[in-house]
DNA sequence: TAATAACCTCGCAA
DNA sequence: ATTGCGAGGTTAT
């Protein structure tokens, strides 16, 4: 123990990869809400129970988590990651137009991420007529205020509270976190989960129209905040969460109608793209949003 | 079946 | 600085 190499020098674990994995679009492209950057260029986030610190490297992938080791953890980012989706062959297959082609250009890699079912649900309960800053803020302050704290190195978040958690502190103590008028429906989404009326763990990789059925029974959970719940999170990867933006993309670069329902652009989708529609919007998103802001900026 | 207002706040732009 | 607008939707009418 007295050598020169001190215990708190570790070299860090790096999870092999050589595939397509552009961290920057893939953690701050809308769909996950509790990732953030540091000056070293390393994302920081809260993936389930543990405290994770990613970082690309030549090799993959390196890792630091707490209280799970990153080797321990491993197996799981790959998943979380979906780094066992074979990216070249779906962009292979849904770029075959120009406009598409282009965006998949833009950000090879750009990927999906399979996250947790009942998170990803109750933060796009909260992305109803609101902007990514301010769910990530609403979502982070829950977190402080109901879930449990986790450490690594000098840094400290909270777990994202469990369904039961969230039904305990109930909407009243939603509403003064922010939540506004979504206050209602994220206290009866967490009902739901704890007591067993929405069982997210067997709707995961159930067929499409079932898991849409049992997410929009819920109040405040219409096509479109299901379909980010069903891409997200519940393996349904033909899902095609239309906002606005993909609306407007939809008509401007496909010419789809103006005034096209929502199941217009969900049929289109999926005709269209398949089981790869999921890819498809997420291309598609992030490019126009990306383009928004250069734009302002 | 299709259109329209209301809903809570907050971030961001003048 | 302070104000005003609109935001990754859903529901009720």
């Amino acid at each position: 123990m007295s050598e020169g190499l001190s215990e708190t020098f570790v070299l860090p674990f790096v999870l092999p990869f050589d595939g397509p994995l552009d961290l920057p679009s893939t953690l701050a492209s809308g769909q996950c809400f509790r990732w953030r950057v540091d000056d070293s260029g390393a994302w920081t986030g809260v993936v389930g129970r543990d405290i994770v610190r990613l970082a690309r490297t030549p090799d993959g992938v390196a890792i630091e988590s707490a209280p799970t080791p990153p080797a321990e953890l491993a197996e799981h980012m790959v998943a979380y990651l979906r780094l066992d989706d074979d990216l070249p062959a779906i962009q292979e297959r849904i770029g075959a137009d120009e406009r598409m082609r282009e965006g998949i250009d833009r950000y090879p890699g750009l990927r999906l991420l399979r996250q947790e079912p009942w998170e990803t649900l109750a933060a796009f309960i909260l992305s109803s007529t609101s902007n990514i800053p301010r769910i990530a803020r609403t979502v982070e302050l829950i977190a402080d205020t109901f879930g449990e704290r986790l450490t690594l190195g000098g840094t400290t978040r909270n777990t994202f509270p469990t369904p039961e958690a969230l039904a305990e502190a109930g909407e009243e103590r939603l509403r003064a976190l922010g939540c506004g008028f979504r206050a209602p429906y994220l206290a009866q989404a967490a009902a739901a989960v704890a007591d067993g009326t929405l069982p997210l763990d067997e709707l995961r990789g159930a067929r499409y129209a079932d898991v849409l059925a049992a997410l929009t029974a819920l109040h405040g959970v219409g096509d479109k905040i299901a379909d980010c719940a069903m891409l997200f999170s519940l393996e349904r990867l033909e899902a095609f969460p239309a906002d606005r933006w993909v609306r407007r993309v939809l008509v401007d670069w496909y010419g789809l109608p103006p005034n096209v329902s929502y199941e217009g652009t969900r049929t289109w989708a999926q005709e269209r793209f398949g089981s790869d529609a999921g890819y498809a919007n997420q291309y598609l998103f992030w490019n126009v949003r990306q383009a928004s802001r250069k734009r302002v900026a």
